[in-house]
RNA sequence: GGUCGCGUAGCUCAGCUGGAUAGAGCAUCUGCCUUCUAAGCAGACGGUCACAGGUUCGAAUCCUGUCGCGAUCACCA
């Protein structure tokens, strides 16, 4: 439509005023104003001199004349609004109407595919809602991804070894007794977490004695016995000691399953892992190329480092006097690798924004080694999930499990739909799915509405609602929409005949809606933000319920009323169905 | 101190590459269930878009500066 217009308006100009113009400005007009259109008449003013009202008449009597499906115009200020003709918005509702998986692109398989990572957690302590939020984000950009039409791969790197894993271990050796997830009954991950803490609990202990025995307080951290028995116990791990690696499988195992149990209940998963014990070693022989190339330099030391300061950053440091690989290290190594692994245009990081600097500084050094895809590298960063009660520190255990949070939010929502009492003749199982579609609609919507850039104060007891611009709101517009279509006893699967009915202003505005769909997948998609998809599909619903409560839908006497607005809800279903499935939120049959 | 991000109604947030009178929800008040699910709808109340300049026909949006909050500037990951 907007192209058929555009080229209207461009001929209507080089008619009336024999000027040519290269782009037309559109946009949707606002509620308060009549029509459809809104052509933005102050931008001509740059070629044709003149009063902006006075040309808008003279190209809205122009469009009215030679374009079909322009039956009305009027002009305020340098506005011009047009009025399509119902016969268009019936056309182009009967053809999406049809359409299966409207909006969503099918990926060309010649086409590069995107890799999408997020998660990536240590295995010494649970996940968190710092995770939760990763996860969702990183699992929601690459369904977008995917629907604007490119394959994606999800991956995660789980960072499997390193001091605090031997922290962790050593902690069950020492303290525990031999307890494991069967014994005690409890998640592998908590187990594992637990002695964790422990851990930092001992530690503290041995370095307030040290302190007392009169040490300093740096001395102290450095020389408690048990961190160094920690640090002893990664360097029989490197060195491969039996013993060490078979705990450390063993352990890290627990924690693998307790996870998987958490991404099932997230409803999240991968097409890859990859293992930081298998990955850690990469890189260094990629920073020895860099070396001879003259990018990185050596100090006396001999740890290896480059100099950003020309691009406005430090100097960095990319391989440590011992040769032995740092963070910066293993992440160029694992980029260049995913590369070689997969045939990839675009790689995404979804990682919190308190490392902004380091993919800043990894993408730059990929781009100087040479690599041409480094642009196409991707830091999607977040905010901080924050309690009311600041942040949250592992640690200290002043954090919000995962686990934990989603069971309080199913609890929620089993409280709230049984005072409401509308589930007669479900059982009890099928009830349960349905608070936990509930509880977790609640929890991913209200994550995943919030730019991501922004951070979140998160309140367990009172910020996520059932109702406004919430998850189950709407749900519940889609579970009535389904129980529309139950009642629904004729056929309603007939295309739309263009007859003496005309539409009303709310399934105008209803369909204009529906139409924006596949443009906001793609814009989600270029800027990785699931906001958009949310906040899209609660406009949409605020406008199916305002059209819902205003006209009748099954009780219309107009059987072609009847047909089209039975359609229109079901389509609007179909939509809300689709966009949540973007968010990886299920909808519910009833509620 | 340098760099990056954020600052919109009492609270939580929308506002796309500049466009019309600044938009929702929560909270507070007023109406609407003998009709398709009231987790809803319609309305009222509520704003110096942090502040000051600049660019232009036109700025919440772009530029500069100031203030406030946060992150980061580790041989941690």
């Amino acid at each position: 439509m907007q192209k058929i217009l555009e080229q209207a308006v461009k001929n209507g100009l080089q008619e009336i005023y024999g000027v040519t113009i290269n782009s037309v400005e559109f946009q949707a007009t606002k509620k308060d104003f009549e029509g459809d259109f809104t052509i933005v008449v102050f931008a001509f003013l740059r070629s044709i001199k003149g009063n902006p009202v006075e040309i808008g008449t003279k190209l809205g009597e122009y469009l009215v004349e030679n374009v079909a499906e322009v039956t009305r115009f009027n002009v305020v200020k340098g506005f011009l609004n047009l009025v399509i003709s119902d016969s268009f918005f019936i056309n182009s509702f009967n053809a999406i109407y049809k359409t299966k998986n409207f909006g969503f692109v099918a990926p060309n398989p010649k086409d590069k595919a995107v890799m999408v990572e997020y998660s990536s957690p240590n295995t010494n302590k649970p996940l968190h809602l710092g995770h939760i939020r990763n996860n969702l984000l990183g699992y929601s950009v690459a369904e977008i991804i995917a629907a604007a039409g490119k394959k994606v791969y999800k991956t995660q790197i789980i960072n499997d070894r390193g001091i605090h894993i031997c922290k962790s271990m050593l902690a069950w050796q020492r303290y525990g007794n031999g307890e494991t997830p069967e014994s005690t009954g409890l998640k592998g991950d908590k187990l594992v977490g637990d002695y964790y803490v422990k851990f930092d609990k001992e530690y503290k202990k041995e370095i307030a004695t040290l302190i007392s025995e009169g040490k300093t307080e740096e001395e102290s951290k450095k020389q408690a016995p048990i961190l160094l028995e920690a640090q002893e116990m990664l360097r029989k791990w490197e060195a491969g000691d039996k013993k060490v690696v078979t705990l450390w499988k063993t352990m890290n195992q627990w924690v693998f399953d307790g996870f998987d149990e958490t991404y099932k209940e997230l409803g999240v998963n991968f097409d890859k892992n990859y293992y930081e014990s298998n990955t850690y070693l990469l890189g260094k022989d990629i920073v020895a190329e860099g070396l001879q190339k003259g990018i990185f330099y050596k100090k006396e030391d001999g740890s290896v480092w480059i100099d950003l300061t020309e691009d406005g950053l430090d100097e960095k440091i990319v391989l440590r006097a011992d040769g032995t690989a740092v963070y910066m290290t293993q992440d160029i190594g694992t980029a260049i690798e995913r590369f070689k692994d997969f045939d990839l245009e675009e790689l995404v990081y979804t990682v919190g924004n308190e490392q902004d600097y380091h993919f800043k500084v990894l993408f730059l050094i990929l781009s100087k080694l040479g690599y041409s895809w480094a642009k196409n590298c991707y830091h999607l960063s977040y905010g901080m999930v924050d309690l009311p009660s600041g942040k949250m520190k592992s640690r200290e255990g002043t954090v919000v499990d995962a686990d934990d949070l989603m069971l309080e939010m199913t609890d929620t929502a089993r409280t709230i739909s049984q005072e409401l009492g509308k589930l007669e003749g479900y059982s009890e199982e099928e009830k349960e799915v349905l608070y936990k579609t509930i509880g977790l609609g609640a929890l991913k919507y209200y994550i995943l509405k919030v730019d991501p850039k922004k951070r979140i104060l998160f309140n367990p007891e009172e910020s996520v609602d059932f109702a406004g611009n919430t998850g189950p709101f709407i749900q519940y517009t889609y579970a009535r929409i389904q129980s529309i279509l139950r009642k629904a006893d004729f056929d309603y699967n007939t295309t739309l005949e263009i007859g003496e009915s005309p539409l009303h202003e709310k399934e105008r505005s209803l369909i204009k809606q529906l139409f924006l769909f596949p443009e906001i997948i793609q814009n989600a998609a270029a800027n990785h933000s699931p906001a958009l998809i949310a906040n899209y599909t609660y406009d949409l619903v605020k406008e199916y319920n305002s059209f819902y409560q205003s006209v009748p839908i099954l009780g219309c006497e107009n059987e072609q009323e009847k047909i089209r607005r039975t359609q229109l809800s079901k389509k609007v279903g179909e939509t809300i169905k689709s966009a949540f499935k973007l968010l990886g939120i299920n909808v519910p049959k009833r509620m």
